[in-house]
DNA sequence: TTAAAACATGTAATTAATTACATGTTTTAA
DNA sequence: TTAAAACATGTAATTAATTACATGTTTTAA
């Protein structure tokens, strides 16, 4: 891929909620985030010290114990001008969604085909399992409606990440018995 | 990115279904395929190349008109092995969904934010819009219960792609209304 | 107390993918 | 008849992203 580099403007979206090590912005992907975007820490640490040149971040460093050594980064003034700026224009949305579930279910022509029972079945406990997740996730995080309103933007991607992972569930259902 | 190459099993996919030229691949990533994997035609003809040489393909060469050369490639019989196994092995889903507007409702922390209105009329214009582009796709390919069964992996991806651009339309239109 | 898991930060090599450049033919609609 | 749109195939340069390598510290659980 190579388009206008979307992860920088999430790392500016985290610092702009709190300050952050490359190793805490690496398990937001592992979280929420990352249902709607992923990268790797080879990725960030290098994006980070470039940010960081281009003046949109700032580190400190910090110390754990005697000898681990941290930084932690901060956005700065110009780096949540660039961020308000990404917010504020148009989202083009193109569908950067890849799916090798379905596309794997396009090049199946036959209704009757063996593997197509098989293949539901997997794809069928993985989501559930991953909606359980997110449920659970969400039960942890936003049980009091409090917590909603102190994080609204969290509370709604991950609103979104359960709504599409029950749909999805539903969809392959229906899909299933319909065989 | 940087996987196993899943561009080449679609291509694989597609050209097992019938024998198309580059240019025909690339339209594929314009209709239904594009909703659930993205290319272009400066990627494909080199992947075309090298899946020739790698003997996963083979074409033959045609002409329209008096001069407008093509190539037309039709997959081989190690190109289908090849295939068979790729839809054969375990899809683990790693949500390579991409959804710029969701990452950037996560950065707005207040719910009563100005901007937010308008994001969400925005998403939706374009949302329903799609859904309807989709329906009416659904329409002139499928009206006819037996085009269904003769086409029953296309049939089922685009009913999927409705379903999921209708769940997100409901999605944003009750966030909206909760405003 | 010790081993495993988690925390923490990086670089090198490679591949996937995009953007931009490049050129020409055929069909369609005004 | 002519101009625009669609058809058709490619390459070059660059960027985004992954995989693999590399090293060390702290915390947790057995």
């Amino acid at each position: 891929m190579a388009q206008k580099n979307t992860l920088q403007f999430i790392i500016l979206g985290l610092l702009s909620q709190e300050s952050m090590t490359g190793y805490e912005l690496t398990q937001s992907f592992a979280h929420e985030i990352g249902e709607f975007w992923q990268a790797k820490h080879s990725q960030i640490y290098p994006l980070l010290n470039k940010m960081e040149d281009q003046q949109l971040i700032s580190h400190v460093d910090e110390v754990t114990g005697t000898k681990l050594a941290k930084k932690r980064y901060s956005i700065t003034q110009q780096g949540d001008d660039v961020l308000q700026e990404w917010i504020a224009e148009p989202t083009d949305f193109i569908s950067s969604s890849k799916d090798e579930f379905i596309l794997k279910l396009y090049f199946i022509k036959d209704k009757n085909d063996k593997r197509l029972t098989s293949m539901f079945n997997e794809q069928i406990r993985l989501h559930k399992e991953w909606l359980q997740h997110l449920k659970s996730r969400n039960e942890d995080l936003f049980n009091k409606r409090s917590q909603q309103n102190a994080q609204f933007g969290h509370y709604l991607i991950l609103n979104h990440a359960i709504d599409r992972e029950q749909n999805y569930v539903q969809w392959l259902e229906t899909q299933f018995n319909n065989l």
